[in-house]
RNA sequence: GGGCGAAUAGCUCAGUUGGAAGAGCAUCUGCUUUACGCGCAGGAGGUCACAGGUUCGAGCCCUGCUUCGCCCA
C-alpha cells in the first residue's frame, strides 16, 4: 500500500545509497556502439564553503543533463571535486585559530597548513554530503581536489613551462592590495562600489615662493608620496607653470611639474598630484616622466615610516590629520562632495590599496587569441549567446594576470632564488642541497589551478585513459559571474595544453536572488539553508521548483513558498500512481513478464500493446480491447510532450521542459484523462477497465522516465512499485514514442469534448446549481460531425458534468425558454431554467458576455472593413479573420437573442 | 563614462519567423465526486513601462526616453 501523501524523507537516503553503491553513477557502455561519451566536469565548490541556493540550481541542472543523457543510453560521466579557495579558506582557518587564542601569523608555515588540512577534511565531507543530498549523480570515485597530489603536479608543470618560456614573469607594478587579507588580488577580484567622498583642493606652493597651484584629490593621505604634479601640455592656462617646481607641503620635498596627456584639463583644477606608488595611473605617469616612487602606506594599510609624523596611522586617520594640518597651514582651498567608485576586495570588502610591489604575472595576449577564435568560429557555443560579447570584450582587452598571493594555503610558487648569486630557476625541488636556494614564499592564485580543471581532474599531466576518453568534456554549466575568472581561462588552458577546447557547450545558469532582487549573501542573511528546505519540502520539490521557475538565462527570485509547487507536483504524481497501480491490482494480473494469467499465452498486438511489449511488458492477447478515442488522445499528447521535452533539453530550456511535463501530467493526464476513464475503470467490463488502466499505466511508465532527471527520487520510488520494472529508472530508456501515437483527429475531438464539458460546468456554476444536481441539456447544431462527437461524449458529459440526458436539435428548432445559453463555434448549449434560478443574475451574465463579444466583433469588422487589410494581408489570414467574424457575429446574435428571451420572461 | 539585460495580471514569469493576451502562486465562489484539500470545479483580475516610427496589422521589428539589475572602465 502506498501512503496517502508522498513522504520524501522515507525514500531519499535509501535510494541514493542504492544508486551509489550499485555503481549507477559510473559510466556504462553506450547503448549504441560508437557514441561519444557525454562528460561534465563540476564547477568545483569551495571546500570550506557550504552549499547555497546558487549551488543547488547549478548542480541540479547538471544532474538533469547527466541523468537525461544516461537514460538516452549514452556513456556519461560527471566528474566532481572541490577547490581549495585560497583566501577564503585561509581566512576562516586563521579566524578559528584566533578564536582559540592562537596567533596564525606567529605560527610556522607547516603548522598552519596542518590545521588547514584538518579543517579542509571536515568541510569537504560536509559539502560532498550536501551534493549527495541534492541527488547529484556524480562519479564519486573520480573525485579530485585542486590541492591534491596530481593536480599540484599539474600546476607546477604549467608554471615551470611558462616560466621557462617567459610567459610568466616577475614585475614590480601597482597591484590591488587587500590590506585586510594582506595579499595581492587580480583585477577580477576587485569590485568597484560607488561611495560618497570628497574632493579636497590643496594649495601646493611653488618652490620659488611666488604663488601656488591647486590640486584636487580624493585621497589626501597619498600626498605624502607625491613625487610630481602633472598638467596637460595643451592646457594654455597652465603656461606660467611649465617647467617649474613645487614644494610639497607637510613633507618639504621639491617636486617637478610635468606635462602629460593623461591629465584632463576640465577635471578639478587641471593640476593632478602624482603618487606613483599608490595609484595605477600615476604609476604609468611616473614611469613616463621618470618620477620617483615613494611608498607611504604599508601592507597593513597603515602609514609607514616614510610618512614621517603620520607613521602608524590608518589611512582614514591620516586623511583626517592631513586635512586638518593643511587647513591649519591655510593650504586647504575648498572641499567638495564627490561621489566616485572605489575598488573593494571581493572577499574582505575593504577598500583596495593600489600598492607598488613585486608580483608574478602571466602574459595573456598570446593565450587569449586562440580562445577568441574558439568561440568566434563556433567550436564552443555559449547559451545564452549574449555572453559571447562579454567574453570577447574581456579577451580583446586582456591584461596580464597577477597570480601570486601572499598566502600560505595554496600551491607554493615553484621558484628558487640563489641566496648568493640571485639566480632564479623554476623547479619542483631545490636544484641542489647546498641550502643556498630559497623558495618563493608566496602561493598561486586559486584560479591558477582551476583553469586546468577540465584536464587535471582527468589525471593530467599523466596520460591517463580517462584523459584519452573523456577530454574534451561536453557541457559546462556555470554562473556567468565567473566567465573571466574561470570559463575564459579554462578555454585558454585547454587550447594551450591539450591543443583542444575543454568543452563544446557552456550553459550559464541564472543567479539566485531574494525577492528584493538582491544576490543571496551571507552578510545579508537572505539565503535560506538549502538543506533545511530539502528537509521540509523534499529534494525533488526544491530541484523541480527552481528548475521550472528559473527563466532561461535569467535570474531566479527565490521564495520559500515557491517550493510548494514542486512538493505539490510530486504529491500529485504520487497519488496518480497510487490510484492507477491500486486499480490494477484487483484485475488480478500477474505481471510475471506477461500480463494476464499464465505465461505462455499469445501476445496482444496493436498500438498500445506493441509499445508496451517493447518498452514495458507484453500484454496477453485479449486482455485489452481497441484503444478508445481518449486513449488515443492521451497517447498522442504523451508523444508530443516527450518530443517537446527532449527538444527543450537539447537547447537548455530546462524551465520549458519542466513546465511541459507539469502541464501534461497534471492537466491532461490527471484532470482529464484519468477522470474520463473512471467510468470504464469502475464499470463492469473487465476488458474496458484493463484497456483504460493499462493505457494509464503505460503513460505513467513513460512520464516517470520523462520526469526522472528533474525529480529523481519520487520517480524512482514509484518505479520500484511499478509492475514489470526490471532495473532502476535511473538507467531506463528516456521515452521516445512511435510517430504513430500522434493522432490529430483524437486531439481535435478531445478539444471539443473538453471545451463542451467546461462550458456546461461553467453554466451550472453561473446559475448556482449544486454540482451534485443532475441536469438535462439541449444542444443545437447543424454540424453532423458535432452531432457524432456529442453522442460519443454522452458518458463523459454524464460523469464529468452531471448531464443526465440531452437532445440535439437543428438550429431551426424553437429554442427553450427560459434557458441559460452557452456558445461554441457552431454549437449552442441550452440549460432550461426550471423556475429555480434568478433570472436577473442570468441576464447580467449574458449582458456582460455580450459586451465582450460585441467589442471583439467591432474590432474584427473594422479590420475587415479596411481595404489595406484585405488587399495586403495574406489571403489565408484574411480568410481566417472572416471566419472568425462570422463566428463572433453569430455568437453575439445568440447572446442578444437569449437576453431578449429572458427579458420577456422576467 | 561604455556595454549587456530586464520592464506583460497583486507576485514570479511564459509568450520561439508580426496575424484572436497565457501559466503558477495569491484572491473570490462552490465541492465529505471512493488517487490526491499538497485536492477538484468555476470565476474575477492586463492602456503588454512611456513616446514616436515601420506595417493592412506591433507585446514581438526600429528610434528615443524612463526605471531597475549586472558587467566593464
Amino acid at each position: 500500500m502506498m501512503d496517502k501523501a508522498y513522504k520524501p524523507s522515507s525514500v531519499e537516503e535509501r535510494l541514493y545509497r542504492i544508486w551509489e553503491e550499485n555503481g549507477y553513477f559510473k559510466p556504462r557502455p553506450p547503448r549504441k556502439e560508437g557514441t561519444k561519451p557525454y562528460v561534465i566536469v563540476i564547477p568545483p565548490p569551495n571546500v570550506t564553503g557550504i552549499l547555497h541556493m546558487g549551488h543547488v540550481l547549478n548542480n541540479a541542472l547538471q544532474d538533469i543533463l547527466i541523468r537525461w543523457k544516461r537514460m538516452e543510453g549514452i556513456e556519461t560521466v560527471w566528474v566532481p571535486g572541490c577547490d581549495h579557495a585560497g583566501i577564503a579558506t585561509q581566512n576562516v582557518v586563521a579566524r578559528k585559530l584566533r578564536d582559540e587564542g592562537r596567533d596564525p601569523k606567529a605560527m610556522p608555515r607547516e603548522e598552519f597548513l596542518e590545521v588547514a588540512w584538518t579543517w579542509k577534511d571536515e568541510y569537504h565531507d560536509r559539502i560532498i554530503g550536501q551534493l549527495k543530498k541534492l541527488g547529484c549523480s556524480c562519479d564519486w570515485e573520480r573525485e579530485r581536489f585542486t590541492l591534491d597530489e596530481g593536480l599540484s603536479r599539474a600546476v607546477q608543470q604549467v608554471f615551470i613551462e611558462f616560466f621557462n618560456e617567459g610567459l610568466i614573469y616577475k614585475g614590480e607594478y601597482i597591484v590591488n592590495w587587500d590590506p585586510q587579507d594582506q595579499t595581492a588580488l587580480s583585477d577580477e577580484e576587485v569590485e568597484f562600489k560607488e561611495v560618497d567622498g570628497h574632493l579636497w583642493h590643496f594649495r601646493y606652493p611653488l618652490a620659488t615662493g611666488d604663488g601656488y597651484l591647486v590640486v584636487a584629490t580624493t585621497r589626501p593621505e597619498t600626498m605624502l608620496g607625491d613625487t610630481g604634479v602633472a598638467i596637460n601640455p595643451k592646457d594654455e592656462s597652465k603656461d606660467p607653470f611649465r617647467g617649474r617646481r613645487v614644494k610639497l607641503p607637510l613633507v618639504g620635498r621639491e617636486i617637478p611639474i610635468v606635462e602629460d596627456n593623461f591629465v584632463d584639463p576640465e577635471f578639478g583644477t587641471g593640476f593632478v598630484k602624482v603618487t606613483p606608488a599608490h595609484d595605477p595611473n600615476d604609476f604609468e605617469m611616473g614611469r613616463r616622466h621618470k618620477l620617483a616612487s615613494v611608498v607611504v602606506i604599508g601592507p597593513d594599510g597603515r602609514m609607514n615610516d616614510k610618512a614621517g609624523e603620520y607613521a602608524g596611522l590608518t589611512r582614514e586617520e591620516a586623511r583626517k590629520r592631513i586635512v586638518a594640518d593643511m587647513e591649519a597651514l591655510g593650504l586647504l582651498d575648498k572641499v567638495e562632495d564627490y561621489r566616485h567608485s572605489v575598488g573593494h576586495g571581493q572577499r574582505s570588502g575593504v577598500p583596495i590599496e593600489p600598492y607598488l610591489s613585486a608580483q608574478w604575472y602571466v602574459k595573456m595576449e598570446e593565450l587569449a587569441r586562440p580562445a577568441v577564435e574558439a568561440v568566434k568560429d563556433g567550436r564552443i557555443r555559449f547559451t545564452p549567446a549574449r555572453w559571447e560579447k562579454t567574453y570577447m570584450h574581456w579577451l580583446e582587452n586582456i591584461r596580464d594576470w597577477c597570480i601570486s598571493r601572499q598566502l600560505i594555503w595554496g600551491h607554493r610558487i615553484p621558484v628558487w632564488t640563489h641566496a648568493d648569486s640571485g639566480e632564479q630557476i623554476a623547479a619542483i625541488e631545490a636544484p641542489d642541497d647546498s641550502g643556498k636556494w630559497v623558495q618563493d614564499p608566496d602561493v598561486l592564485d586559486t584560479w591558477f589551478s582551476s583553469w586546468l580543471w577540465p584536464f587535471s581532474i582527468l589525471g593530467w599531466p599523466d596520460r591517463t585513459d580517462d584523459l584519452e576518453k573523456y577530454y574534451p568534456s561536453t557541457t559546462l554549466v556555470t554562473g556567468a559571474d565567473i566567465i573571466f575568472f574561470w570559463v575564459a581561462r579554462m578555454i585558454m588552458a585547454g587550447l594551450r595544453f591539450q591543443g583542444e577546447i575543454p568543452f563544446s557547450e557552456v550553459f550559464f545558469n541564472g543567479i539566485v536572488r531574494d525577492t528584493k532582487g538582491r544576490k543571496m549573501s551571507k552578510s545579508l542573511g537572505n539565503s535560506p539553508d538549502p538543506i533545511d528546505l530539502m528537509e521540509v519540502y523534499g529534494v525533488d520539490a526544491v530541484r523541480f521548483s527552481m528548475t521550472m521557475l528559473t527563466p532561461l538565462g535569467g535570474d531566479y527570485l527565490f521564495e520559500d513558498t515557491h517550493m510548494e509547487m514542486g512538493r505539490n507536483f510530486a504529491n500529485k504524481l504520487w497519488n496518480a500512481s497510487r490510484y492507477v497501480l491500486g486499480q490494477l491490482d484487483p484485475l488480478e494480473l500477474t505481471f510475471d513478464g506477461m500480463v494476464g494469467k499464465g505465461g505462455d499465452k499469445p501476445i496482444a498486438a496493436g498500438l498500445l500493446a506493441d509499445w508496451a511489449a517493447a518498452e514495458w511488458l507484453p500484454l496477453e492477447e485479449g486482455l485489452i480491447g481497441e484503444p478508445t478515442r481518449e486513449d488515443r488522445w492521451i497517447l498522442s499528447r504523451l508523444a508530443a510532450t516527450a518530443d517537446k521535452v527532449r527538444h527543450d533539453l537539447e537547447s537548455f530550456r530546462f524551465n520549458d521542459a519542466a513546465r511541459g511535463i507539469y502541464d501534461f501530467l497534471w492537466k491532461e493526464f490527471c484532470d482529464w484523462y484519468l477522470e474520463l476513464t473512471k467510468p470504464r475503470v469502475y464499470g463492469d467490463d473487465k476488458q474496458a477497465a484493463a484497456t483504460a488502466l493499462l493505457t494509464s499505466a503505460g503513460v505513467l511508465h513513460a512520464t516517470l522516465r520523462l520526469l526522472h532527471p528533474f525529480m529523481p527520487y519520487v520517480t524512482e520510488a514509484i518505479w520500484e512499485r511499478f509492475p514489470g520494472s526490471e532495473d532502476r529508472i535511473i538507467v531506463a530508456p528516456y521515452p521516445e514514442l512511435p510517430a504513430a501515437f500522434r493522432d490529430e483527429e483524437a486531439e481535435a475531438d478531445l478539444s471539443f469534448w473538453m471545451e463542451t464539458i467546461s462550458l456546461v460546468r461553467g453554466l451550472r456554476k453561473e446559475i448556482n446549481l449544486s454540482p451534485a444536481k443532475p441536469i438535462e441539456l439541449i444542444f443545437r447544431t447543424d454540424d453532423q460531425i458535432k452531432v457524432t462527437q456529442l453522442e460519443d461524449c454522452r458518458p463523459f458529459l454524464a460523469s464529468l458534468a452531471r448531464v443526465e440526458d440531452f437532445r440535439i436539435e437543428p438550429v431551426s428548432q424553437q429554442k427553450p425558454k427560459p434557458a441559460a445559453g452557452g456558445f461554441l463555434d457552431g454549437l449552442e448549449i441550452w440549460l432550461p431554467l426550471v423556475g429555480l434560478v434568478d433570472l436577473a443574475e442570468e441576464r447580467a451574465r449574458l449582458a456582460k458576455e455580450l459586451k465582450k463579444t460585441s467589442g471583439e466583433l467591432k474590432g474584427l469588422e473594422s479590420k475587415l472593413g479596411s481595404t489595406g487589410f484585405t488587399a495586403k494581408a495574406p489571403p489565408e489570414v484574411v480568410e481566417k479573420t472572416r471566419i472568425r467574424l462570422e463566428q463572433v457575429a453569430s455568437k453575439a446574435a445568440k447572446l442578444q437573442e437569449s437576453l431578449e428571451n429572458l427579458q420577456e420572461e422576467g
